[in-house]
DNA sequence: ACAAGGAATGAACCATGGTTCATGATCGAG
DNA sequence: CTCGATCATGAACCATGGTTCATTCCTTGT
């Protein structure tokens, strides 16, 4: 006989296959899917660019591959917190907090997945990671609907608000300065949370907002 | 002496750049600015490549103008209705349905200014944009909080979030289809437009204001 | 009409970066 | 140890699309 790849090639094979995505989700972490360039994800990862080959059939493909791991610890995050049985508007007060707070703390890596310019490859990924979100926010709400706790509402479009609303206000070029954001970041989270939740048509339990600033943009 | 422009030639320098612009504009709204390639535009515009260099120094000129122009219409015409003298939650209803009615209207080009990936120096031009959408809400907003209509909120992520959620909700991949939008578009807007007036804290007085909307549309 | 520019041309050029493939190293089985 | 098969290598290849520039065509003022 000729050829039978043992346990320890296999296992040799997987970790190559690893260290592959591993080297091209830090280009993503450092510089966005644009940062990734074979020649570099294969550096980093300690091989030659042509190896790179046997293990993805194309750039789109590892960037695929990445995209989905990525997105899909956040996805499971939020469906956690989604499928819960407590309330339809406490489930969506924490989903969004969750949302925007992981978004806010992880911002580089968040900015790739929700708002970096791609090509439409990975748009196409990016379009199932945001209609997710768009769904469990959708699925929340109709439930706080039906439950009468909120008031009916297109929950398509509130979800896509919902959806549209948290990146570009957290981490869009529309995101209050870095390190307005680092110095108080919660602060930030909070209101944003709430102008979903109030868009959504939650009565808004808790009374205190305590604001002050108030800022003119230039 | 050799050689002086005269009115005659300096028109037509002038009719040439203006049919470049035109013959780019046109690419954009078709495709999106990833259709703006050199030699198409030339084409379009009925003269050589090489023409487009003595009118543009790079195609990122090229297109900057070219997103110029075309925000330029639909900020103006958004600051006209913002600095009316009726009453902030009026405006800010009219800005709204002006913003979110367009934009269903023109989506391909809505798409091209507010979504299309694009490149870091168009997205430069994109943040303006943005930025100054955003800068028209929370003026408005801020009137309203000050007139004691509206509820004290951080009036800049108020701002961020209506400018996310607007176009995401319209013409992002979370939009309805196309033809779900294009059989009702009205309630759609009116349905986003609603989400956002309860984020910004609008009780909604809405006996259900029909508003004819201003179309200047290209 | 003609000389002296400016304007227009478009094929050639070039940079970027993904992909391939001939070659050599490594592995499994007999 | 040796053979056949798989794996790894990385320099060469190629496609895309923006940019250049030698050449030609037009305009202007005498």
């Amino acid at each position: 006989m000729a050829y039978r790849k043992t346990d320890k090639v296999t296992a040799r094979l997987a970790d190559t296959r690893r260290s592959i995505l591993d080297a091209a989700r830090g280009l993503v972490a450092e510089g966005g899917f644009a940062a990734v360039q074979m020649t570099e994800v294969a550096k980093k990862a300690g091989v030659a660019t042509g190896t790179l080959y046997r293990y993805f059939s194309s750039k789109e493909a590892l960037c695929r591959q990445v995209f989905r791991e990525v997105s899909a610890r956040e996805m499971g995050m939020l469906a956690e917190i989604a499928s819960s049985d407590e309330p339809a508007s406490e489930r969506l007060v924490k989903v969004l907090r969750t949302f925007a707070g992981r978004a806010v703390r992880g911002r580089r890596l968040a900015y790739a997945l929700l708002a970096e310019p791609l090509d439409v490859n990975l748009a196409e990924e990016r379009a199932f990671f945001r209609r997710t979100h768009a769904d469990i926010f959708a699925r929340i709400i109709e439930d706080g609907i039906d439950d009468g706790e909120l008031r009916r509402i297109d929950v398509r479009i509130a979800a896509a608000c919902i959806a549209g609303a948290i990146p570009t206000a957290l981490i869009g070029p529309l995101a209050p300065e870095s390190h307005e954001l680092d110095s108080n970041p919660d602060r930030t989270v909070e209101e944003i949370v709430n102008f979903c939740l109030a868009g959504a048509g939650v009565a808004r339990a808790s009374g205190k907002t305590r604001i002050k600033e108030r800022r003119t943009t230039a």
